[in-house]
DNA sequence: TCAGCGTATAAACGATTATTTATATTTAAG
DNA sequence: CTTAAATATAAATAATCGTTTATACGCTGA
């Protein structure tokens, strides 16, 4: 690994701009339901029915949660015959979601560990 | 390190219940503006007033996001006088929006990485 | 106690959002 | 082409949220 990866890893990116870009991320991930579709098709593609039958949610309510998830570029699409299949885009994202989890499990726990 | 961390840092907790509180932390962090506030407050404490003048927002706008954010358990409080101070309360929520920004990037630049 | 500063709260408003109900679009099969 | 199933969209509603304006609260010094 060259200098310029060592320096990757530690430097601090800006941040300070472009805090666009990451509040709308989290405000897809604001929603409980929008949060428990991701995790749905975090392994395998689904269909917007097998989603529905899966979670219990109706079906305009998947496929609007799933229009504003592809709005954020969260999951792709593929169409095969008259289903439309979703699938996880990026994994990071489940393991944003346990740190959320996980901060927010110490932080009611009074252990700030800061 | 022993067996225990190992087993902590490959372990993947359930994050299939209690998706209520990732949540919450999300929409928490969905506002540009809370967002600023989290970041103005990262290194040191800062008065209201501080923060008022350092971001260019009025002073009730402030005091309501502040509100949120001690709702979240996000930032601390400490009165001195009449001055009230306010920090981050933990560290990590900072990895988790540089997370989320380096998120974006690859997601808009379709690098997916997955 | 009064005045002034820092901060918090209340009320009001517009905007966005999650959800439901109803309808349209698309696809494949007969 | 018609029909049925899968999905998307529209309209409507209730709830939440961000922001502003105005006002109240709390602390300190005179």
């Amino acid at each position: 690994m060259d200098a310029n990866k060592v320096a990757e890893q530690t430097e601090r990116p800006p941040l300070d701009r472009n805090l666009q870009a990451p509040a709308f991320l989290a405000k897809s991930l604001s929603d409980e339901n929008r949060l428990r579709i991701l995790l749905c098709v975090r392994n395998r593609k689904k269909s917007v029915s097998g989603i529905v039958e899966e979670l219990h949610l109706s079906q305009p309510l998947v496929s609007h949660h799933l229009k504003e998830l592809r709005r954020a570029l969260l999951v792709e699409v593929e169409r095969n015959g008259p289903f439309v299949f979703y699938k996880l885009a990026d994994g990071r994202v489940i393991e944003i979601l346990r740190k959320l989890h996980e901060l927010a499990q110490d932080l009611v726990t009074h252990r700030t560990g800061f």
